[in-house]
DNA sequence: AATCAATTGATACTTACTGTCAACACAAGA
DNA sequence: TCTTGTGTTGACAGTAAGTATCAATTGATT
């Protein structure tokens, strides 16, 4: 059973902040909008949608924030092969995309499962886990694949 | 404990020669020599490299190719963070990566553990779940990081 | 061998992302 | 609170991954 995120908590942000202050990096402010944007757009927001909803931040910082994020490991970029990469907050760890192989719906999803299985992971081997991606190829199997992605495309 | 993906096998590039021809693509030379240099480069290959390596064959036909390869469930797209995404082939769900997050060094992996997860995720959620991704981020505690892909870059 | 749609290669194009650098702003110390 | 210095920014130009186009070609089928 899919457990969607529901909670919106503000201490994302606050997290993100102090992970950003212990590691040596500036609270600023065109740091803190793209923070703000990510945490309403929970669902995800690709760069360039990012660039037009905070046209006061360059692009170039934009970018080089959203790659600071990841770095940190509080951001997700998902590949959705044949469209720009969406971008989304996430709890180290705590959170993982399906994207639909026909329409291409993205949903957001966490399993208590995937978390345990990491920890069994990191006893395995050698290296240190620092992070991880688990992406999820579905078919929704919805009727009519309502939210496709692709209808405006062909 | 990793497994190291040892068996180096015709079969794979038979199998997707098959599914193409199963799914009505038609194997062309393009296509065998892309799927039999991919299987040479088990460890992965970038795009670039490909067309370097195959310069009979055009660009575009390399990334429409690989993306086929895709479609099929036969090919993984790692993306590097800062470097081109490596492709390489994968039996369905039984191919994943760890990136280490100090050197970029890449390794392929398999656990027993994981393919279990996915078919205890498939009974799970309402969506047929079709392929899957994982890329773990470690670091690799190796003494120097020598295989620092970023050693060349700063 | 003939047929015809699928595929290719060349080219031009789009777009995600990065390098550069002068101007700026944040945090810390006087 | 003023100063100072480094991290950060924005603008711009550049790189490179990937796509659209289209005439020429090729592979499966008859």
């Amino acid at each position: 059973m899919i457990l969607h995120i529901i909670m919106v908590t503000m201490e994302q942000r606050a997290n993100l902040m102090a992970i950003l202050g212990e590691r040596g990096y500036r609270i600023t402010v065109p740091r803190v909008m793209i923070a703000q944007l990510l945490e309403q757009k929970r669902e995800g927001i690709t760069a360039h949608a990012l660039c037009e909803e905070l046209p006061a931040v360059g692009r170039a910082t934009v970018f080089r924030t959203l790659k600071l994020f990841m770095e940190v490991g509080m951001l997700c970029k998902l590949d959705t092969m044949g469209g720009a990469p969406i971008y989304s907050l996430c709890e180290r760890g705590h959170h993982h995309h399906s994207v639909c192989v026909v329409c291409g719906a993205v949903e957001e999803f966490m399993l208590a499962t995937i978390e345990q299985l990491m920890r069994a992971i990191s006893n395995e081997i050698p290296e240190q886990v620092v992070g991880h991606r688990i992406e999820l190829y579905v078919d929704c199997l919805h009727a009519d694949h309502k939210n496709c992605l692709h209808n405006g495309k062909h």
